[in-house]
DNA sequence: GTCAAACCTTACCGAAAGGTACAATTAATT
DNA sequence: AATTAATTGTACCTTTCGGTAAGGTTTGAC
């Protein structure tokens, strides 16, 4: 089948690196400099390996939906977890991730999204980011249309309304982590939109 | 004293087109193209009567801040209106101003203040962003502090916490709004907030 | 060992970015 | 009217962007 030289460099290490440079980036940001130097190849073996800046964008945030999204939601349908300590969990969890500053990355989406707006990032990178960035909302309004806990609490009467009140703050300690604010600081105000919206 | 031609161009129009094209575009996004194709003139007698375009984006943010910003923020102290009401209008009123797609206008500050991330912004320009950004928080501790209503309520004992919160919503709704969410959809959220912070 | 397929490197392309030099144009001052 | 100082338009500079053509290099198959 298939013959010559083999590739010297790791597909899926190569595209965590440039996930982690479109995160502390963006889209527009991340120039092809930055990204192959970060994933350690040269400008042809990244077009051969990924198409071009715009496959690469769908590629790592495909990836970042798959291993950090994912596992953040499934935090919300865990078992013999009250609702409101699922909630905590999922929300703080996401503080967490958005205030690391370990390798200086901002919120991976809330950066993006910024550039929806001015237009500058191509087609099929919107779509996909517009999907993930609508995931939550989604996710909240089955979860409180479905859960027992949820259901006994009322919670389904609003399902919509409620969803849109976890994901403000969702989006507002994204801003907040970028401006630097502690962690801890943040863990006060998901109490405040926890008891706001009745989850007692 | 001086001599010579008269500018064919009113500064003051041309730096509120700048605001408008900022607005829309970003630091990043907005070349000197757009900008001096909006504000009607060349590119030399943008640079002469500017500076460049760092100070072209710092006159029209600080325009930004004083047509724009202080107006809402001094909905927050009208007399004869009641805490829960002031704070109302305030945040009503942003969100008003963030979902205006009249221009497809994104949020300013939100806008601007990824790139603070991905440091794309020069120094003098990213000092004044974060000073805007953090007018907010400031503003609402006051507020919570001075306020005899807020007081009576107990709110000057979270001051900075509650200020916080507030400041959350307001950053989530503006992200919201860039994703096109309507108004009315936002105005349940802001109602949950007051409640979770106990402003009756 | 030979051939061929896939890789990597270098060097380059056109477009657009921010910024500027220079000369033509204009109007107030003398 | 002549002078002079400011603004204006054109045309250009350098750098960096995303993307690619061409050729040398390494590996597998026969």
């Amino acid at each position: 089948m298939s013959s010559g030289r083999k590739k010297l460099f790791d597909e899926n290490t190569a595209l965590n690196a440039a996930m982690d440079v479109f995160w502390q980036k963006g889209y527009v940001g991340a120039s092809l400099t930055d990204l192959t130097k970060r994933m350690g190849i040269n400008k042809p073996s990244m077009y051969s390996a990924f198409g071009n800046k715009e496959a690469l964008f769908v590629k790592a945030t495909q990836c970042y939906i798959d291993t950090k999204m994912k596992p953040l939601i499934s935090l919300l349908f865990e078992e013999k977890v009250t609702l409101k300590q699922r909630l905590k969990n999922h929300m703080m969890s996401i503080v967490a991730m958005q205030c690391d500053t370990s390798d200086a990355k901002g919120c991976y989406l809330a950066l993006c999204q910024s550039e929806l707006v001015s237009g500058d990032i191509p087609e099929q990178a919107e779509q996909l980011l517009k999907e993930a960035d609508a995931m939550p909302i989604q996710v909240y309004t089955e979860l409180f249309n479905s859960d027992a806990e949820a259901i006994k609490l009322g919670l389904n009467n609003n399902a919509q309304a409620n969803a849109l009140s976890l994901y403000t703050i969702l989006k507002g300690t994204a801003s907040m982590a970028r401006s630097g604010i502690d962690k801890s600081e943040l863990e006060y105000s998901i109490d405040s939109i926890l008891v706001g919206i009745g989850v007692q």
